[in-house]
DNA sequence: GACAAACGCGAGTGGTCGCTCGCATTCTGA
DNA sequence: TCAGAATGCGAGCGACCACTCGCGTTTGTC
């Protein structure tokens, strides 16, 4: 039981199989985002990259390798960019700057990388990917759940579960409209968000607040 | 300029092939509501109904065609059930009833015909389902802006026009939730949809009421 | 400079899918 | 009864896709 090598050994990288393994997921991304998962062709993100389709399995082992190291890097560089974004809001804060701050933030990230929806809300999504997004859906309906049990303290669990599926819901569609639209009339569909989430669950506080 | 028949002469049928026609579309509902239109191979449908791939393209002249007839038939379906669902609403009554009825009544179609979903909502839409979904969804809005406007008089059409598509937007993040569950907890996601639709809207019709 | 390893190529392989074709069977109408 | 049309079959065709392989080129190391 000594022996065994879980996965591959990492092989020794060049700084130009660097260069390449990033070239190829941009055009990854690029390709994605157009045709979604499934319809993209791992000869067309080859093409995309300008290099060959030999060339693009010297460093991915096959297709849902190359989403789900995009997916990571992704993940890796919204944490890093916003940190536990919704975390930082306590319940002092009033309901309304915690969603402004909250939307605001998601939007923004989606908007600069709009191949995370399309990998992640993409109807098709392999073994891995699929896992990858109900992780990332379980982990985001969990923390809103916790902010939620700020503002309702004495609302039940299963509610609180279902309100935070209701309001990731939202924001979803939400997303979609905005995505769609630019400039003046993106701005316009981000403030209707806010307003939709913000007039959902301002009558729960109101409720739960008993002295 | 006489002679140019210009799609096919519908061929003569008899009971035998209406009633595979019936099965086939069946079983095409069915294996497109599990996988989705472009991963639902004609092999796989034909395998359903129980027939042969040859049979099932005796009757349909591609993979399209089949889809296309199947929304049409589930779009007559849902005309002949509801007739103009959202069309009956008059200002007088209140935004709440309106809301209560238009949601319900959409609701158990889904319910009822999941395949509809499944093809109109789907990531993957081949030229003229593309179509036909956004045809459906620009008489959707079009309808509840028409709705809309009894409700808010005042408000420029551009802003109607936003609300719309917003109402929409979550009425589709609303059906997700309820159709990925079932019993008490299905009800409870309706009542949640009907509260974020009600809310939203409520305090734009407030804002109109200027005397 | 020499050797090995990493990189790069693109024709090729096996598999799947949409769809066809030749032929057999069943039904209709006279 | 019988010709012709409609129905039914399933092997197979062409196209496409994920992925491989043999071989040539570049790079790091001594």
């Amino acid at each position: 039981m000594s022996d065994h090598q879980e996965k591959e050994q990492p092989r020794r990288r060049q700084a130009r199989g660097e260069r390449r393994i990033a070239q190829l997921l941009q055009a990854a991304a690029s390709v994605f985002c157009t045709t979604g998962y499934t319809a993209a062709s791992t000869n067309a993100i080859a093409r995309e990259a300008g290099v060959s389709p030999g060339t693009l399995y010297q460093f991915f082992p096959n297709k849902e390798a190359i989403a789900i190291e995009l997916g990571d890097r992704l993940m890796h560089e919204m944490r890093e960019t916003y940190g536990e974004a919704l975390a930082t809001v306590d319940p002092a804060t009033p309901l309304e700057q915690a969603i402004e701050t909250a939307v605001d933030r998601f939007i923004e990230f989606n908007c600069r990388r709009p191949e995370f929806f399309a990998l992640m809300h993409g109807p098709d999504a392999p073994g891995r990917i699929a896992e990858a997004h109900d992780a990332l859906h379980a982990t985001l309906v969990a923390r809103v759940e916790t902010l939620l049990t700020g503002f309702l303290p004495d609302t039940p669990a299963p509610d609180v579960h279902r309100v935070a599926q209701v309001c990731l819901g939202i924001y979803k569609a939400g997303l979609e409209l905005v995505l769609a639209h630019e400039g003046a009339e993106r701005e316009a569909y981000v403030q209707e968000l806010k307003d939709v989430l913000l007039r959902y669950l301002t009558p729960l506080t109101h409720v739960a607040r008993t002295p």
